[in-house]
DNA sequence: GTCTATACAGCGATAGAC
DNA sequence: GTCTATCGCTGTATAGAC
């Protein structure tokens, strides 16, 4: 289980890890079929077999992309009983996708957005409204249980997290610089914890 | 003067403006010298003509655009008198750039940085570098003028709001919301006021 | 399910006329 | 300083054999 991080078996699979990656690091408009064709020892003709173009590709990249998110985040509630843990585990979840040299695939696809067919456009929007919706969850049980403190609605403080770390990513890939990320992910859960009642 | 912002009067400012204008929009590997051409009534063999290659092109394309960047830190030094301020006047200069539907620059370039060649690879890293130094430094007369205030390095507390800001312009701009990005500015420099001493 | 072969559009770039 | 014309390459995609 869980292959999807590890690599597929199927071919459909294969081509799907290959071109994440890809995507991930040269963005969508950087790649091409006959570069996840060449990394299969394939031909561009046997990807069109699986997808219909690239189109579908990218389409079903973002599809797989916020399925295993998804996943990721519903372990996060199992596994970490406190809102500020949750937040420290869904920042690790970024960390480890840039300590491969990756990109957040969304957020890549955010840079690229205008250029995108319009069912990727969707697909990215919706990426981040569940990212969003999650978050302004556990700051609202956060603040609940008096772990969390921040003013104004959950919704916003929710946003900026997602924004403050997309972009914590993109800064700290081109200086190849985990540690730069971590930084800043930390400042932002520091500032979200609630000062001990005086 | 700054004729750069309303447009630029000889063809190889006209140039610059379109070819900016499409990177923005659309990334490094989404526009094309035949774009920019188009735009402007030419072929693509005047454009050589002006600029020996795409790569000397976006070379072009970041200086000015950071000569700019800089050219308006120097003016909001003068401007505004307080770190606070200034860290005001910065966040809408972002803020500015996205109403135009437009992603920073060198953000834009940052996601497509794998894909870069070698001497802009360099210009999009001294931009950032550029940013985080005139940060860090309004940060520090901040604190020591009793109006900022955070833990931790200047420096740090300058790379996350870099990275934020490029972050939130990074994902309002595929919900063409501008007040996505006005409510995570504010929120993050609410965040550095100094707290009445009690 | 993968191949060969190929079509066709787009790209960056150059030569040489004007 | 801009044009026409053209080159070589790469891109996505398809037809049809195996």
């Amino acid at each position: 289980m869980n292959r999807a991080q590890s690599g597929s078996a199927d071919t459909a699979g294969q081509i799907l890890d290959a071109a994440e990656r890809l995507v991930q690091v040269n963005g969508f408009n950087g790649f091409s079929y006959a570069d996840v064709a060449a990394e299969l020892s394939l031909t561009t003709a046997a990807l069109h077999y699986h997808f219909s173009g690239k189109a579908a590709l990218g389409r079903a990249l973002i599809d797989r992309y916020a399925a295993r998110f998804g996943a990721a985040l519903e372990r996060i509630d199992r596994e970490q009983p406190t809102a500020p843990e949750k937040l420290r585990a869904y920042a690790t979840l970024y960390g480890e996708v840039l300590r491969e040299d990756r990109m957040c695939l969304c957020g890549m696809l955010a840079a690229e957005y205008q250029t995108l067919p319009e069912p990727m456009q969707e697909a990215v929007i919706g990426f981040f409204d569940a990212n969003e919706t999650w978050l302004a969850w556990v700051l609202k049980s956060g603040v609940e249980a008096g772990l969390l403190s921040f003013t104004g609605p959950a919704e916003d403080t929710a946003r900026m997290l997602v924004g403050a770390l997309e972009g914590a990513m993109l800064i700290a890939r081109p200086y190849r610089d985990v540690a730069r990320f971590q930084a800043t992910a930390q400042q932002l859960l520091a500032t979200l914890a609630a000062r001990p009642a005086g």
